[in-house]
DNA sequence: TCTGGGGTCCTAGGACCC
DNA sequence: TCTGGGGTCCTAGGACCC
């Protein structure tokens, strides 16, 4: 690392998001076990985790575990508010906001100290503003990465606040369950497990190469990076999304569908999901289809069509045509859950906006400029030409 | 005790082209 | 006719994340 690294990337984590909304909403909740979510949990409240419920852990076996948990429905539109709040906390905060989820992004406040104070005064009053103005609970991690900043505020969790002093990154890290790489899951966890592998620091032991004879090439070359704390990626706003889908669980008690019954509700999916593509000013290439059998196996069809779309009626017959392919296979296994995505997203141009400047120091505030017109999604390649550097971005409708 | 809905990225084989 | 190398695209599956 470098000796002038600061720690000005924040980690913001809204805790037990969903089931603190709940709490925020029915004070009759707060103090109480909450589990959000009938079949699956969706969330828990840290009094219910108290009792080992997890997210995506049954409901049944939640119930369990906990039988004094109260139960909500969840209120998707209410969490949907909640994060647009907090969404604009951050963006009062600092001048680079990642969101990665709808309860957790990255804020960099590099540059801020005379004007907000250092990055931990920064991080309480964003706590203390989340608390005020939305009424929720949140962690804040900061490192000097953003890999660490994630996991520091993973560690600090419940509402938390933990700063990772550069110079201390690896004291701080090695002795962490590889779990705590961002990237390790239960899969490469037992891989590594099965080799006597249970900490960051003996990851760090090893060798990229011998690393990646163990969990693949792109893995072992992520993990052996983590594990040094080397992660040059910076905070950037507006991510352009590569795929959009959605889904429906058909449940395991009739797993047996006609093409007919499918077909209904492939037709809900496809409108839904096209209705969502047209809404971003996105075209699709590709169309998706996933199942899910009675034996919790899964299976995708796909077809890439010559031309990009946001036709309804072409993603439904191109939907179509997959599914009656799939039709042996579907009645053979039984289906549980049928889903579409929509891949190799491209942008509707509406036409073409030439600038001329002045390269390093204007190209994030033109850029910025033009996602606060346009869109977070509205650029999709940005370009310095040389010596007379120019930026030549497709354009959404209007 | 079989579980929701939304995503990202990687791998590997085959087709096809030069 | 056989053998070789390199690259892209498509399809399918899988691991992982929130």
């Amino acid at each position: 690392m470098f000796a002038s690294a600061k720690a000005t990337i924040l980690h913001a984590d809204l805790d037990a998001f969903f089931a603190s909304v709940e709490q925020r909403d029915d004070r009759r909740l707060r103090g109480r076990p909450v589990i959000v979510g009938g079949g699956v949990v969706l969330a828990a409240s840290y009094e219910a985790k108290a009792y080992g419920v997890k997210t995506a852990m049954s409901g049944a076996r939640a119930r369990r575990l906990c039988p004094d948990a109260i139960v909500v429905a969840p209120r998707m539109s209410a969490y949907s508010e909640a994060s647009k709040a907090v969404y604009r906390v951050f963006e009062d905060t600092a001048p680079f906001v990642e969101g990665l989820s709808i309860d957790e992004a990255f804020l960099d406040v590099r540059g801020m100290r005379r004007i907000a104070g250092s990055p931990r005064d920064i991080a309480v009053r964003l706590r203390t503003e989340v608390r005020r103005r939305v009424g929720l609970p949140i962690t804040v991690g900061i490192a000097t990465t953003k890999f660490l900043a994630k996991v520091a505020s993973a560690v600090a969790k419940p509402n938390g606040l933990l700063l990772v002093p550069p110079g201390t990154e690896l004291a701080f890290l090695h002795p962490l369950p590889v779990e705590r790489l961002w990237g390790v899951g239960p899969v490469t966890a037992s891989k590594l497990r099965d080799r006597g592998i249970t900490t960051v620091g003996q990851v760090a032991d090893l060798s990229e190469e011998l690393l990646a004879t163990m969990i693949g090439r792109a893995a072992g070359r992520h993990l052996h990076a983590l594990a040094h704390n080397r992660d040059p990626r910076r905070v950037t706003r507006g991510v352009r999304r590569r795929s959009m889908g959605t889904q429906r669980a058909l449940g395991f008690r009739r797993p047996n569908r006609t093409f007919a019954e499918l077909e209904e509700t492939l037709i809900a999916l496809v409108d839904r999901i096209a209705r969502r593509l047209r809404a971003a000013g996105r075209l699709c290439r590709t169309i998706t289809l996933r199942f899910r059998f009675a034996d919790s196996s899964r299976a995708t069809r796909s077809q890439t069509l010559p031309a990009k779309t946001a036709d309804t009626r072409t993603i439904l017959a191109t939907a179509r045509g997959l599914l009656t392919a799939a039709m042996p296979m579907i009645e053979r296994d039984g289906i549980t859950l049928l889903g579409i995505t929509l891949g190799n997203l491209e942008n509707e141009f509406a036409g073409q906006l030439e600038l001329q400047l002045n390269p390093q120091r204007a190209l994030d505030s033109v850029l910025d400029a033009v996602r606060d017109r346009y869109g977070s999604d509205s650029i999709t390649r940005a370009v310095l030409l040389g010596r007379d550097p120019g930026l030549s971005i497709p354009l959404l409708p209007d």
